[in-house]
DNA sequence: ATGAAAGCGCTAACAT
DNA sequence: ATGTTAGCGCTTTCAT
C-alpha cells in the first residue's frame, strides 16, 4: 500500500489560523499562555479542517500516548472465551475502562500476557516498548506478580493493581473481597444458618485469602465454628465439585456453602443434586462473581456481585490523575460490590436432634 | 510525569552490532539485501538488548502502525454489556481477532462508534487520524453504512465488512446466513415439520434478509408454505415475544419456529410456556447466535452457531494480506457456521385431522 | 549489500 | 503571550 500520511496536520491548522505550530499545540493540549481570542481562532481552524492530532506523533515528541494498556491473564482469558460459559469479566472491564478512557480522550488497549512464563517480563517489556502506554491496568494474578510490578515501577509508568491492597508500588484497588464475604456470611447467618462452609479460590490470588478472612471474621462475631468448614478450590468447576463433596460428605455437613466463584457454586449445586439435597431447602448456596449464568440455574444462585466495570473505571481515573502529576493514593481504593439474593438461599431446615 | 523515552532504540542496536541504522531497519522488517551473517549479527544484538521497535516511530516514518481497528456499534454493545445476558459477541471477536493479530505482530484496538448519528463520519475520521490503523474491521450495521464504507475506501485503508456480501469497496465476509437458515430449516423438515415459522431480525441488517431467503428457499424445495409464517422482529426479546404471539395465535399455527436471534428465541420459549405449549412436544424452537444463555434454558435451545471468532480471524488475515499488497478477494468470504441440536427441537406431535 | 541524509507530526526548551 | 529550534525513533529516498 502507498504511504498514508496524515491528511490534516498541525501545520495546516497553523497556516489556516495564521499562527505558529506551537500555539496550535498549546490549544490542543489546553495549555496556558494563549489568549482566549487566539484560542478561539485556532479552534475554529481545527474544527473547519477536521484536524485530529496523531497520537504517534504526540508520543514521538515525548508526550502522552493517550493509551492505557489493560492486561489480563492469557491462559485464563482464552479459556473463558473458548469455554463460552458467559463469563463477562472482560466485557465488564471494557465497559468500565473504555468508557472512562473515552471521557478523557484516552484509548484502552486490551492485551493478554502469560503469568506462568519465564518471559512474562519480555512480553510486557515488548508491549510497553511498542505502545508506550501512559498507564497500565493489572488484574489478578498479574497484580501481585513482583516481576511485573517491579518492571512497571522501575519504568515509572503509572499503573493500577486490581485485586491488590498491599502498599507496594502502583495504585491498589480491591473489590472489597473481605467485605463481600462478610456480607455473604451475614446473609446466611440472618437466615438462621449456623454451619456455613466456605470453598476458597486459588491461593495464587491474594483475594482468595481476603474472602476467607471475611467469612472467618463474620463467623467469629457470631461465635460460630469454622473448623472443618473450609476447603480450598481453584475457581474451576472441577475443583468446586471436589470441595463440595468434601464438605457435604462429612459427619456434620454445613447447611450452607459460600463458593468463591460461580463455577465452583455451579459445581456445588450439581453435587447437591447428585446427593438428593434440595436447594435451598436442605442446602443454601452463595456464589462469587455474579456472571450471567447464575441467573439461569435451578434455582438461580444468590451471588456476590463483583463491581468489575466500576473498578476498571476507577483504575482509569486514578491512572490519569497520577499521570497528570497527582500522586497515587496511599490507601488502596476499595470498590464495594453487592449481594444479589436469589433462589439458592433460604432458612435452613429445622434439625431435630 | 517526566519524559519517558524509549530505553533501547534502533541506534543502540546499530551501535552494538556495528552497522548502520538502515541495516537494522532491514532486519526488523525482514527486507531483502541483507547477508544472512549480517542479519544474524543484528538479530543477536536485538535479542541481547531486548529491543522492540516503537510503533509510534514506525508509524511516523510512514510505515505500518501494526494496529487494526475493530469497530462495533456503540449503543448495542453497551446495552449488551450492561444487560449482562452473557452475549459474547465481543469476546468471540477478540478471541479470533486478537490472536490472529498477535500471530502477525499486529494489535487489535476495539472501538465503539454510533451508527445512528450525524457525526459517525467525524468519529471515525478522528479514530483513524489518531491511530492511523493499518486496517479496519466493520461489523453490522456499520458494514453496510455507505458513509463509513465510502470514507474508508477513499482513505485507502484496507477494511473488512463482516456481515456484508455486496461488491462495494472493502473485503466482504459473511457467516453464511442463508446457508445457516437453510440448515436450520432442513433440521426441522427432517424431523417431520411442515409448518415452520420464521421470526426475522431487523431489516437494518442485510443478513436478516439472507436468513429469510435461506428459510424460504429450503421451504420451497420441499414445497412447503411460507405464507403467514414470517414475522419481523428486531433481534430483541420484546420484539420476539410479539412475533411469537402473532405466529402462535393464528388459526393454523406453526409446529416449529426459527428465531433470528437468541433473545427472540428465548421470548418464543416464554410465550410457548404462557400458552401451555410443550417444547419440544408441541413446538420446536431453533435460535440464531448460540450465545451461552441458550444452554441454560429448559429445554436448552437448538441453535445456529455463529462463527464469530473464526470470521474475525479471517478478516484480520485478509486485511493484512491486502495491506501487504495483495488485492482483496473479489468474492465475499463465507465462513460457515454450525447447527447445535439441543432439547428444543423434536418431531412434531401427530395431528389427527 | 550497505550507508547517509531527509523528514514524518508533534512538543519541550528556549527565545522574544 | 507567541514564535523558533531541535529533536523523538524510525523508514524512506538516494547514494555508494
Amino acid at each position: 500500500m502507498g504511504r498514508r500520511r496524515q491528511s490534516v496536520t498541525i501545520k495546516h491548522v497553523a497556516a489556516d489560523a495564521g499562527v505558529s505550530l506551537q500555539t496550535v499545540s498549546r490549544v490542543i493540549n489546553d495549555e496556558p499562555n494563549v489568549r482566549p481570542e487566539m484560542k478561539e481562532r485556532v479552534q475554529a481552524s481545527i474544527d473547519k479542517l477536521g484536524y485530529v492530532p496523531s497520537i504517534a506523533a504526540q508520543r514521538m515528541s515525548g508526550s502522552r500516548s493517550y493509551l492505557i494498556l489493560a492486561i489480563n491473564d492469557r491462559e485464563r482469558t482464552i479459556a473463558d472465551w473458548q469455554g463460552r460459559q458467559g463469563v463477562d469479566w472482560v466485557d465488564q472491564m471494557l465497559l468500565g475502562g473504555m468508557l472512562k478512557c473515552a471521557e478523557y480522550g484516552y484509548r484502552m488497549i486490551f492485551e493478554l500476557v502469560d503469568t506462568h512464563n519465564d518471559h512474562v517480563e519480555r512480553e510486557l517489556r515488548a508491549a510497553i516498548a511498542a505502545l508506550q502506554p501512559d498507564g497500565v491496568i493489572l488484574t489478578p494474578p498479574h497484580s501481585d506478580n513482583p516481576l511485573i510490578v517491579g518492571l512497571l515501577d522501575q519504568q515509572k509508568i503509572p499503573f493500577a493493581r486490581i485485586g491488590s491492597r498491599d502498599g507496594a508500588a502502583g495504585i491498589a484497588l480491591t473489590m472489597d473481597d473481605e467485605g463481600s464475604a462478610r456480607r455473604a456470611t451475614r446473609h446466611l447467618v440472618d437466615l438462621g444458618h449456623k454451619r456455613i462452609g466456605f470453598i476458597a479460590g486459588s491461593p495464587e490470588y491474594s483475594l482468595s485469602r481476603w474472602r476467607i478472612d471475611g467469612w472467618e471474621g463474620e463467623m467469629a462475631v457470631e461465635g460460630l465454628p469454622t473448623a472443618g468448614l473450609l476447603v480450598e478450590g481453584d475457581f474451576t468447576y472441577a475443583s468446586g465439585a471436589v470441595a463440595a463433596r468434601q464438605l457435604l460428605d462429612g459427619a456434620n455437613p454445613p447447611t450452607a456453602i459460600i463458593a468463591s466463584s460461580d463455577q465452583m457454586a455451579l459445581a456445588t449445586l450439581e453435587v447437591a443434586r447428585e446427593k438428593g439435597l434440595d436447594v435451598p431447602g436442605q442446602l443454601s448456596i452463595v456464589s462469587f462473581d455474579n456472571t450471567p449464568v447464575v441467573r439461569f440455574t435451578q434455582p438461580a444462585l444468590t451471588a456476590v456481585d463483583q463491581p468489575v466495570a466500576e473498578t476498571a473505571s476507577r483504575a482509569v481515573e486514578l491512572i490519569i490523575a497520577a499521570q497528570r502529576g497527582g500522586q497515587r493514593p496511599t490507601e488502596p481504593t476499595r470498590v464495594q460490590g453487592g449481594l444479589v439474593p436469589r433462589g439458592s438461599t433460604a432458612a435452613p431446615a429445622v434439625v431435630h436432634g
